[in-house]
DNA sequence: GCGGGGATTTTTGCATTCATTTTCTGGACA
DNA sequence: TGTCCAGAAAATGAATGCAAAAATCCCCGC
């Protein structure tokens, strides 16, 4: 059959059991988009580097037609960019689109929380509220990554609590796209902005508990803002040493 | 009955002076991507039936690759469904997509709102008043085509406003995906509504000039979902005859 | 030592081909 | 007459081939 391809590290065939959490895709195009997804979310490849396809091919054990379908698709996600007759490069995100994401952030959340209002159950909101002292406990004794990962958990919860599937995939796609970069902002995160986000989100919390969406989807994008704010200057202040790999990527219009 | 593509004076091949206003694909996959993406928009293929790979490769006058990169974009677009080994299909809009879908313009024009209320200029200000009046004059006289035109740009001249090209690009990508829908509720709208519409267009307005961004967020959030609700209606009163057809296309849960 | 220009190699974009799967068709049989 | 099944035809999904563009290398002149 495909005896051409030669027998690499990773399986041809997906293995019978597929491992838990992951969604079976389907189709090999679906599958190879999910994977080379995560690859570049994960940050395999460095930000404004060239995407390889005849690597990755051979990476993922497959010719290069699902692979370049799969790349068009994560350039339309806004993930990477295609230069005509220059291929693919991961995309850099510039300080305008890490503000423009953050505010799209905020709008999704905003919405999300206005939403989670109209439907949310007394459970959904008692669930919300035990992540919400999980991360005041991390919070207590600064254990930074478990914080993170409640928090991220929280607005999930609250985006969940919309019952609205296009936003959450929408969300997903935007969320997806500043990972790293809400990531490592949150680790550099001062003592101060982390009592303050504390506190936002006990008034987020305030106001589901009184399904008060108008009032929750002005704290929800003020929250966003302020985290906005603090990316910005973690980028400030971090990002000198990359601002010059940042300039000579070239053109980037859209 | 599977010859649904109408031949149309599309030429096979591209004419060396491409046709007057569409900007310039530098690549051939953009330009079938774009191509296509009107050609499903605007109708050509009915909603729940098959996206004819072949015909479409004629009609452009190219070969299946390029063809099939532009279907898994749609797809990710949420435009089409990918069923595996049976090709793609215009995507049907259940009455629970619509409805989210209307959720989700709320959100982005609330958000729009929110951040045009902390840059906009007077000039564009005025510019939008002006379009308010022509609308009004529309609303008068009951011209409803023009009423409908002088509405979409107003809403366009906020996300314009917001000056945030992620959130513009979201916008045109959800536009795009209900336009069928919303054109036809609104030629369905009721006096009533309309009335209410003028109404509430005054509030935005009104908002606007005071850079009141939450309140306007609010009333941008209120005023989309009452065209939800109208819609909807609109899908009960017209939707009947429609039904049949839409039973009978096979399993496309989501 | 350094820069420039042309040939070579690599990469890209699309067309074509091939193996499967699905769908259509026609006929055997109850 | 209706149903089911086998074979043919068509469509799909992915691999490969090929021409053109880009990147790289190499050598020459300065």
């Amino acid at each position: 059959m495909k005896s051409t391809i030669p027998e690499n590290g990773v399986p041809l065939t997906r293995p019978a059991g597929n491992g838990g959490a992951e969604r079976t895709e389907p189709s090999l195009h679906g599958e190879i988009l999910s994977r080379l997804r995560d690859y570049v979310v994960e940050g395999n490849i460095a930000e404004g580097a060239r995407v390889p396809e005849r690597q990755l091919c051979e990476l993922f054990g497959i010719s290069r037609t699902p692979l370049r379908e799969a790349l068009k698709v994560l350039a339309a996600e806004g993930l990477i960019e295609l230069l005509p007759n220059r291929g693919a490069r991961v995309r850099q995100l510039s300080r305008r689109d890490i503000e423009e994401l953050f505010e799209m952030m905020g709008g999704l959340e905003s919405l999300a929380g206005r939403l989670a209002c109209e439907t949310i159950t007394d459970e959904e909101i008692a669930k919300i509220e035990r992540l919400h002292y999980e991360m005041y406990g991390y919070y207590l004794h600064r254990h930074m990554h478990n914080y993170f990962q409640a928090n991220q958990r929280i607005h999930e919860k609250i985006v969940a609590a919309a019952r609205n599937e296009t936003l959450s995939a929408t969300y997903a796609n935007f969320a997806g796209r500043i990972r790293r970069v809400r990531y490592s902002a949150n680790f550099a995160r001062k003592r101060q902005r982390w009592g303050e986000a504390m506190r936002e989100h006990e008034a987020i919390l305030d106001a589901l508990r009184r399904r008060a969406g108008s009032e929750l989807s002005d704290i929800l994008f003020h929250h966003l803002r302020a985290k906005r704010t603090a990316a910005l200057e973690h980028l400030d202040e971090a990002g000198d040493g990359v601002q010059a790999q940042e300039i000579d990527r070239g053109v980037s219009q859209r």
